[in-house]
DNA sequence: TATGAATGAGGGTTCATTCAT
DNA sequence: CATGAATGAACCCTCATTCAT
C-alpha cells in the first residue's frame, strides 16, 4: 500500500526506512514510536518518511510484512521438504521456528501481539500462519481430515508462540530446561498424530 | 502504592474507579485508555482519580493487582486440594484456570502482555506464577528435584498461557478442537511427570 | 487577617504551620510551594490548614509577618541605641541585620523579593523599612532634614539588601572580601554624612 | 540548545516567540507566564513554539541569552573604552548600566533573580557578569592584585544590581536623590581604589 | 473543629499529519 | 522528491479551594 520507490535512491531510502521503524517499534513498542524518530534514525526528514509511508499504521504494516515474508518462506520451504522429514524432527523444525524468528526480528513481537492498531491485520496472519502449518502437517501426513489438520495446526502454532514467548524471556531460571519440556511435548504429540 | 481511602466513600470510589479501568484498559489496551474516560466512566472527576491513583501507571498496577490476587487464591487453593486429586484432573484444572481468569477479567490481557510501562512488574508476575504453579505441583509429587518442578512449572505455565490466548481469540476456526488437543498434550505430559 | 486561633491547640497549630509555610516557601518559592505541602509538613490535614490560613496568599503573608516583626523590633532597637553608637558602628549594625534576618529566616528571601502574588504589600513593607531606618539616622543626626534622610534611608536599604544577597550567594569566590568592600562603603559613607 | 531553525521563515517566527517570551515573562513572572499566552501573542501555533522550543525552561533560557548578550556587548564595549577613561566617569557608567538594561528589557528583572527554575545558569551569569566587570577594572587599573580586583568586581556589580532595583521601582518617593547617592558611593569608592 | 474526599479549570507537552518552498 | 516548518486536538497531571461528615 505504501508508494512505491522509482529510482534506486528511492528503493534505499524505503529499506532504511524499515530498518529504523523496526528498530524503533522494536525498541519502543508501536504506541510510544514516534515518526519523527523513525525518520530520524533513517537519516530522512519527516517529509520523505510520509512520502513513502503514509501513516504510521502503514510504515508498521510495511515491516510486518518484511518479517512475515521471511517466516512464510520458511514454511513454505519446510512444507516442501516435511515428505522426506521424520515428525519428530519436523516438529523441533517448526517449535523452533517462531522463536529463531523472533529472536532476528525483535519487531516482531511488538508488532504481532494481538493487541495495537492492527487487530484486523492479526486476524489474517494468523489464519495464514495456521495454513502454511497445515500444508507443512500434510505434506508429512496426507490422510489427515481437513478438521483434524486444522486442530493440529492451530494447536502447533500455539506450542510455537509458547516456545518464541520463553526463549525471548531471559529472566526465565531454568528457561532451556522447559523450553525442552515444551519440545518434548509437542514431539511426542506430532509424532503420535502424524503417524 | 496509591493513596489508601479513609472513608467509606473514598473506598467505594476507589472500587468504581478499578472497575471502571478495567473495562476501559480491556477495552481500548494500555496506551489508548485515557485518564479522562475512567474517571467519567466511574463518574468521578479527575482529580478524584487522580486522588487515588496519582499516576496511570498506578491505575494499571491496581487493576492488574485485583486480578492478580484472584488468580494467585485460586492457584493457592489449588494447591490446598492438590494431593487429593488424580494427576489428569490437576493439568485439567490448571490448563483451563489462567483461560477463565481472562474471561472473567477481560483487562488481564491487556496489562499482563509482557510489554507496556510494567516491564519491571511483569518479571515479578510471572516469578510468582511458577512459584505458585511449582507449589501446586508439588502437592501431587513431592519426590521432584526443585530442577525438575521449575522445569515443569514454567512449561506448564506456558501450557497455560497459550491456552488462555486461545480461548480469547475467537475468530479461530476449531478453536475447541485445538484447545482439546493443547489440553491432551498438558495431561499426558503431567501425568507421565508427576507419577 | 487569618483567623484567630482560640485554644491552646489551635495556637500550636497555628505555630507549626508558620514554620511549614515559611520552610515550604523557603525550599521551593512562593508559586511551587504547594498547601498540602505545607499542610503535611505541619501534621495537619489540608482543611485544618484552610481553617486558619483560607488562602496561600494569607499564610505567605502570615509567614512574611512573622519574618518582619523581628526584623522591624531589631531596627526599633537599634533606633533606641543610636544616640550611643558612633556612626561607624551604627552603619556595621544596619550592613549586617537584614543578611542576618535572611540567613535566619530563609523564606525571607522567597517571599520579600518584588515579584510574585504580593505586590501591594511589598511596596508597603518597603516603606516601613525606609522609616525605621530613617528613624535610625535620624536618632544619630537629628539635624538632617527630611529628604536628606529620606534619600539616605533610602540608599542604605540597598545597600543592606546588596549586602543580605551577596552574603545568601556562597558560590560567589571572594565573597568575604567583596562584603567587606561594601561595608566599608557604607561606613565611610554614613559617617561623612551624619557628622 | 532549541532546535535552530533554518530557513527564513524559521528564523523570523524564533525572532517573534522570543519577544512573545520576553514580553508575557515580563508581565507575569516565570511560573505565571502560560506558553499559549507565549504562542498566542507571537502569532503562533502552541506546536509552533515547542518546535523551536522544547520546553518553558529553554524558552526562558533563549530570552534571558537574548539580554545577556546584549549586557555583555556593552561591558565588553566598555572593557575597551576604560582605559581612556576618568575612574569617575567608568563608574557612572557601570553604575548605570544595568538599570539601562533592564528598562530596556523588562524581562530581565523576571528571570535573573536568583530563584527560579534556572538557578544552574544563573552562577555562571554572575560569574561571567564578575568577569566582564574585572576585565573592565582591570583596563583602568592593570596593577591591581586579582584577589583585589574579584572583590571589588563583586562589590561593583553588587552596587549594579542595587541601582537597577532601585531605578526599577517607581514607588519610592525620592527614588533619583538615592540613586544620586548610591551613584556617589560608587564613584568615591572606584575612585579611590583605581587610583 | 478536624478530616479527607471532591472538584475542574488550566498547564506543559506530544505527535501524527499537512503543506509551502 | 526532499525538506522542515506548521498545526491543534488530546493527553497526563497539578493544585487551590470547597464541603460533607
Amino acid at each position: 500500500m505504501p508508494k512505491r520507490p522509482q529510482r534506486q535512491r528511492g528503493r534505499e531510502r524505503v529499506a532504511a526506512l524499515l530498518q529504523a521503524g523496526a528498530a524503533v517499534f522494536a525498541e519502543r513498542g508501536y504506541d510510544a514510536a514516534t515518526m519523527t524518530e523513525v525518520a530520524a534514525r533513517a537519516g530522512a526528514s519527516i517529509g520523505s518518511l510520509y512520502q513513502f509511508f503514509p501513516t504510521k499504521e502503514l510504515l508498521a504494516a510495511g515491516v510486518l510484512q518484511e518479517y512475515l515474508d521471511g517466516v512464510y518462506r520458511q514454511l513454505e520451504d519446510l512444507a516442501g521438504r516435511a515428505g522426506a522429514l521424520p515428525a519428530a524432527q519436523l516438529a523441533d523444525r517448526l517449535f523452533g521456528l517462531l522463536a529463531a524468528a523472533r529472536a532476528a526480528y525483535p519487531a516482531f513481537a511488538a508488532l504481532v501481539e494481538g493487541f495495537g492498531p492492527l487487530p484486523a491485520m492479526t486476524a489474517d496472519i494468523r489464519k495464514e500462519m495456521r495454513r502454511l502449518i497445515a500444508a507443512v502437517l500434510q505434506a508429512r501426513a496426507p490422510h489427515l481430515a481437513p478438521e483434524a489438520l486444522q486442530a493440529l495446526a492451530t494447536a502447533t502454532l500455539q506450542m510455537m508462540k509458547a516456545a518464541a514467548a520463553l526463549d525471548a524471556d531471559a529472566s526465565v531460571p531454568g528457561r532451556k530446561a522447559a523450553l525442552a519440556e515444551l519440545q518434548a511435548m509437542l514431539r511426542d504429540y506430532l509424532a503420535a498424530q502424524l503417524s
